[in-house]
RNA sequence: GGGACCGUGGGUUAGCCUGGUAUACUUCGGGCCUUGGGUGCCCGCGACCGCGGUUCAAAUCCGCGCGGUCCCA
């Protein structure tokens, strides 16, 4: 029995093998395959329902506030690529190049691209004649490759990854302010009311930038292995990128005017830290808002009772249905009841209904909760009611899980060997008084590997590069002990 | 970027040191059985990461690739 349970299941720990655990969730719970190209992945029907329950909702959110897809080559002519020179030093060591054509090897070298600002700035250039065009709001979900020799870990590591890139343009850099808060609060929301992982927003420190960009924002979340991943990204790209291309507008006046532009976007890593927050050593976990299947109704009958059994689940399957829950029904015939609750929960199935003669006969149903296993009888009259309580609990026990888990693991220091010490003994974030020298930030980087992944800001969600959280007047900088004005969050990082 | 470990049917694995017909479990397909936490039985399909070398003979030894995992930067 237990052999077997080894075989099936997972036998990795996620507290000791967290790398081992992670690759074996992901394979055996159905959601992506290694390609047989390093750095590659497969990703399976259900890995890519949970990508497209993310960009569903994101889409959605994006189209309410004036964002239209389009669609851009994959390919960027290298004389195009080069016209913003921070984008060719920043990505030059990741570019895969397309070099001929059939058999004929082409003029001009074709770049895979690893973002798009250098196809889609010129077309924008094209489109924005006077302020009357601004802003313009354009979005495209597509894939994109950074060639990168390191180690594949499906969807948090990958050469090729999906995503989504938004660029924006607009006649002042208050409106592309604004513009870059709004992507950035859609990503925290995304994490916090889709994905059950509360983050930390604020800046990236200023080497740590996109490339060209004036200001990166960011939304962190911490893994239970004490690592920060970073969530999505909303880029102020003040006007350089502008300038590179061209984009100008008339302005009230008839003054030919540079735009300001942002991008921004948000990348199946987070599917990387979803599955990694909530699962176990019993699999996948998932909270119901992106769940595949949603509840799983498990029949358990006798020969006597098959039929009533049957028709009672399928009832209840109907139902759920109706009320739009995404149920299954597994009335496979050979597979018995304790094989499929192993089954569904290795999927992360996050709410299970057993139904068996004793259920039949009172008219009840009796749930599980897949994270804790928390059980529960409930009357069949109003099943569909109960089944959106139970979710909306599952989802609130995930959420409060890792908030905890985000709270317990913010810590002080007073000094560098401090810093060091408490990332390398508990993970996590370490917040400090910084003085914004990236010296500082070196010196702990050259001894353990944590870096400055976050600065808070004082988020006046607005129109402008929001405030910095400041320490009281006259604190020090822990590292070099010159005035702090600033806070750093020091994190290890994936 | 540096170091360590690993690669055998779809999954897990024995065999490798000491070269000679490749082991078992599981999944999967078919049949029987029939269900409150991975039931049991029968039959079947299915594998030595690639290339080169040594050898009468290579999963096994050697080299180089490719791929994966972990640790450190």
């Amino acid at each position: 029995m237990s052999d077997q349970s080894q075989e099936l299941g997972i036998t990795e720990s996620k507290a000791h093998r967290p790398g081992e655990w992670y690759a074996e969730v992901v394979r055996k719970a159905g959601l992506a395959d290694y390609a047989p190209m390093g750095g590659f992945i497969v990703t399976k029907p259900r890995g890519y329902a949970l990508w497209e329950a993310l960009q569903g909702t994101l889409d959605g959110w994006f189209k309410d506030t004036g964002v239209s897809n389009v669609y851009f080559p994959m390919f960027i002519p290298e004389s195009y690529l080069e016209r913003e020179k921070d984008i060719v030093e920043g990505f030059d060591p990741e570019v895969a190049w397309v070099t001929q054509g059939g058999h004929d090897e082409l003029e001009e070298r074709l770049a895979v691209r690893p973002t798009s600002e250098s196809i889609i700035a010129p077309y924008m250039a094209q489109w924005v004649r006077s302020h009357r065009d601004l802003p313009l709001r354009l979005n495209q979900w597509c894939s994109v490759v950074r060639w990168e020799a390191t180690d594949t870990k499906p969807f948090f590591r990958t050469k090729e990854f999906m995503w989504q890139e938004g660029h924006t343009a607009h006649e002042t850099s208050e409106d592309a302010w604004a513009e870059v808060w709004t992507r950035l609060g859609q990503y925290e929301r995304a994490f916090e009311e889709l994905l059950a992982i509360p983050v930390l927003r604020g800046k990236k420190p200023d080497h740590d930038k996109f490339p060209g960009a004036d200001t990166t924002t960011t939304v962190e979340a911490l893994m239970p292995d004490g690592k920060s991943v970073q969530g999505a990204t909303s880029h102020h790209l003040g006007q350089s990128f502008a300038e590179a291309f061209d984009i100008t507008f008339a302005d009230e006046e008839e003054v030919e005017r540079t735009a300001y532009t942002t991008s921004w976007g948000l990348s199946w890593r987070a599917l990387g830290a979803l599955i990694m927050t909530h699962s176990d050593d019993q699999g996948l976990v998932l909270p119901p808002t992106v769940a595949p299947t949603q509840v799983v109704v498990v029949p358990i009958w006798q020969e006597d009772t098959r039929e009533a059994v049957l028709e009672y689940a399928d009832g209840i399957a109907t139902a759920l249905e109706d009320a739009d829950v995404r149920v299954e029904l597994d009335d496979r015939d050979e597979r018995n009841p304790g094989f499929k609750f192993n089954e569904h929960e290795l999927n992360g199935v996050p709410l299970r209904i057993e139904v068996g003669p004793n259920e039949v006969d009172d008219r009840e149903v009796t749930l599980v909760h897949r994270p804790d296993n928390e059980r529960a009888v409930a009357g069949r009259a109003d099943v569909a009611e109960t089944v959106e309580t139970h979710l909306e609990t599952i989802y609130a026990k995930l959420y409060a899980a890792a908030e905890e888990r985000l709270e317990e693991n913010v810590r002080t220091a007073d000094s560098p060997e401090e810093i060091m010490g408490t990332v390398g003994r508990y993970g996590g974030y370490v917040k400090v008084p910084w003085c914004g020298d990236p010296a500082d930030e070196e010196e702990i980087k050259e001894k353990v590997s944590a870096e400055i992944v976050m600065q808070p800001v004082v988020d006046d969600g607005g129109r402008s590069a929001g405030e910095p959280e400041r320490p009281p007047e006259g604190t020090e900088c822990v590292i070099c002990g010159e005035p702090a004005d600033q806070y750093a969050y020091f994190a290890k990082s994936y």
